[in-house]
DNA sequence: GACATATTAGTACCCTCGTCCTAATCTCTC
DNA sequence: GAGAGATTAGGACGAGGGTACTAATATGTC
């Protein structure tokens, strides 16, 4: 039985689980200040426990950014599951993802992609944790496959690759210009080609 | 009378000064291995001089820093204005920025696009930094504009900043894939689009 | 309540960082 | 060659990094 189940719900007030609490602040912080800038103290201060906590729950700065990645791509996963429900076609599914970068446009004008900032990060010599950032990234390419498949496109792969290519040289350009005007632009300009596909 | 100049001249010998060196050398550095995961003493032991001679010329990680954005836009500089002589065609200019990123492929697969990666990393909260960074990007950004107007398009500005986001979009993808083809691929699709304009 | 386990706090360790200081050495000028 | 200034080496410093260890506390089971 686990702590949750156990004894009377305490609903709203339960407070999560510190491991939980660590993997979304830490999240978060990956993101804000970078991987190599984020430390442990970092983590800890902002939620009030003991760097001595942290190293119980991830023996290594590494564990933490597995399980950072982990929680990542468990969001993305039940993201891209909806957006299936929600958008039969194949177009629209292109088109969904494309707005992407509008939904969080205030952060991603401010840090980049959370995804890009990240892999770019990693794969300056240190290409070994780059591996598990490059499966995120995947699961979007992957899901754009499909969708360029069903639209019956026979160069699916090349096209995911280009629609990655183009939000990324969006959110790029925009945190560098901090000018959410360039995020509007450029997903313009990505619908208005996906549309004549 | 400047050191170089004096004496009898040694030239092919003559070993350029530390300064230079030491500006080359973290200008690499900063570049594959990241600004913030480069230290001066390892900028140092690369060319096998003192912690504190660096100091002696650079009083801070911050004036190499500067000192390394001002050699890249030199050197930019210099670039653009061949370009310039070479290239009398606005499209033709377009098409040569496109093919920058050919120039140096296997140095973009491995570490991305120097200007762009320098700048994501300095926009995760070192904003006072990233001022100069972008300075970098905009001597190209001018240039394109330029170079739109100059084949009559009155959206200078959007499609210079377009055509920047594509050849960001394509450097990031290539590093993140660590794919030569990716690289080749985009730059195709951008030139065939720039034909079109 | 007693025990085993899970969790937490606090701290100690060794390393690297950016910066600074001092003393030696080099280079050029006279 | 003597003196002045530029350059270099080497190490000290305080701070912060990632990791590890120990003791205390909370939790769940019998």
């Amino acid at each position: 039985m686990s702590r949750q189940d156990s004894g009377v719900a305490v609903m709203a007030e339960q407070k999560q689980p510190n491991r939980e609490r660590i993997v979304a602040t830490a999240n978060r912080l990956f993101y804000t200040k970078g991987y190599n800038q984020t430390s442990f103290a970092h983590v800890a201060d902002e939620l009030g426990l003991s760097k001595g906590n942290l190293h119980y729950h991830f023996r290594s700065k590494n564990e933490l950014l597995d399980a950072v990645i982990d929680l990542r791509m468990e969001s993305i996963k039940q993201m891209l599951a909806r957006w299936e429900k929600q958008y039969p076609d194949g177009k629209a599914r292109l088109k969904r993802y494309a707005r992407i970068l509008l939904n969080e446009e205030a952060d991603v004008v401010r840090y980049g992609c959370p995804m890009g900032s990240l892999n770019m990060e990693l794969a300056k010599d240190q290409r070994d944790l780059q591996q598990h950032s490059r499966d995120m990234l995947e699961l979007f390419r992957r899901w754009l496959e499909k969708a360029c498949k069903q639209i019956g496109r026979r160069d699916y792969r090349a096209l995911s690759l280009h629609i990655m290519a183009r939000s990324q040289g969006a959110a790029m350009m925009a945190a560098l210009y901090a000018d959410v005007g360039l995020l509007k632009a450029e997903y313009k300009r990505l619908v208005d080609w996906i549309e004549m596909l």
